[in-house]
DNA sequence: GGAATTACTTGATCTAGATCAATCTTCTTT
DNA sequence: AAAGAAGATTGATCTAGATCAAGTAATTCC
């Protein structure tokens, strides 16, 4: 598994069944990048070209708003996609940035090469049908969440949902992804810690 | 267009391309509902067991939480496509509830229905994708909104991202949506109305 | 068409979480 | 290994928006 080839080749095979002619087809649009920790993979103002699949490493996706507090729109591990989705399918420049929270190794695709995949391998709307309605769930769920619960509940759900991310991220991080301050999360760490 | 089938055949045509074949056996699987407003399309505990296309009239999906407060996850005009999309995947019981704000006409198609549908015309994969897509794009901007926004900016954001939804729903849905109580929404629009 | 729900407004008060500020700790990088 | 940068903690204070309460305007429905 150490391919990364091999890697995203299984995690596609999860949803469909790909014929030889297809795989070299896929692999022949893919291309692989390395980033160092802190590396953009996209600033805000370009356009996002490529819709990106991480094979090791995390990536975040963020805004920053009028007084410079960044927000985070999405974390990006092993196995997940990526990209500022409105400024790749409008060609319009991207509100978010994405970079690299650890060193992070990706495959991109063009957006052209991505049309000509479904096209050739209708198969892949499907896999993405399906890994975009979970995006909705999870998406809807993080919704409901930031507008009924509070800071605590927030967090707790955040660890239950996701406890590798909350081990191997910088809680700050944490703390933006869920619209809160560092200083409140590390005061809801503290209360918790006593119970 | 008074005709229903002609809405949603239209709706689907901006999408894809079906033959005379896949349009009769498209209709075959689509069931008409009428709701009476206030009505339920799908209780809060029950298996969410079709996916629906409004034709007429305005759906709500919302959350009630532990002090009974209900907070909307969406709204559903002509045109949009609703259910639980959890439950109606997994079979598991409904957190959310959907009923009418007004009197609405629906498409059902049962699930069994819908995956026959993927399997005999596979472009609905392609339509269904590309709707997610939009739906993705415009919750990650809900997401960052509820987050990073005051209540006032959110507000400015929704009337001028829906204006139409403005016009037709009850202020407290609207407020609901946004996460606000009504009378925080009411001296918002106190507020707006000096400028 | 009038009673009864349901929606909206306005005022007074309260509070969860933000902000500001200072210190401490842990990583990075050389 | 030391210096610097980034992250985390803790305290004091502030504020946007919630809550509670009471009244007014619209709808709904027999």
């Amino acid at each position: 598994m150490s391919d990364p080839h091999e890697f995203i080749l299984q995690h596609i095979s999860r949803h469909i069944v790909l014929s030889e002619q297809d795989i070299q087809f896929f692999k022949s649009v893919l291309r692989h990048r390395k980033l160092r920790k802190r590396q953009y993979l996209l600033q805000a103002g370009d356009v996002s070209l490529y819709e990106n699949f991480v094979v090791k490493g995390c990536l975040r996706a963020y805004t920053v708003d009028n007084d410079g507090t960044e927000h985070i729109v999405m974390f990006a591990v092993e196995g997940w996609w990526v990209s500022d989705l409105y400024s790749f399918l409008t060609g319009t420049p991207a509100t978010q940035n994405i970079d690299a929270l650890e060193d992070t190794e990706v495959f991109s695709i063009e957006k052209k090469d991505l049309e000509k995949l479904y096209q050739q391998v209708p198969e892949f709307n499907r896999m993405f049908r399906i890994l975009l309605q979970n995006a909705f769930v999870a998406q809807q769920q993080r919704i409901i969440g930031s507008i009924s619960q509070t800071a605590e509940e927030q967090y707790h759900s955040f660890i239950t949902k996701y406890p590798t991310l909350e081990q191997r991220l910088p809680q700050n991080q944490v703390a933006s992804y869920l619209g809160l301050t560092p200083e409140t999360l590390s005061r809801i760490r503290k209360q918790q810690a006593k119970k």
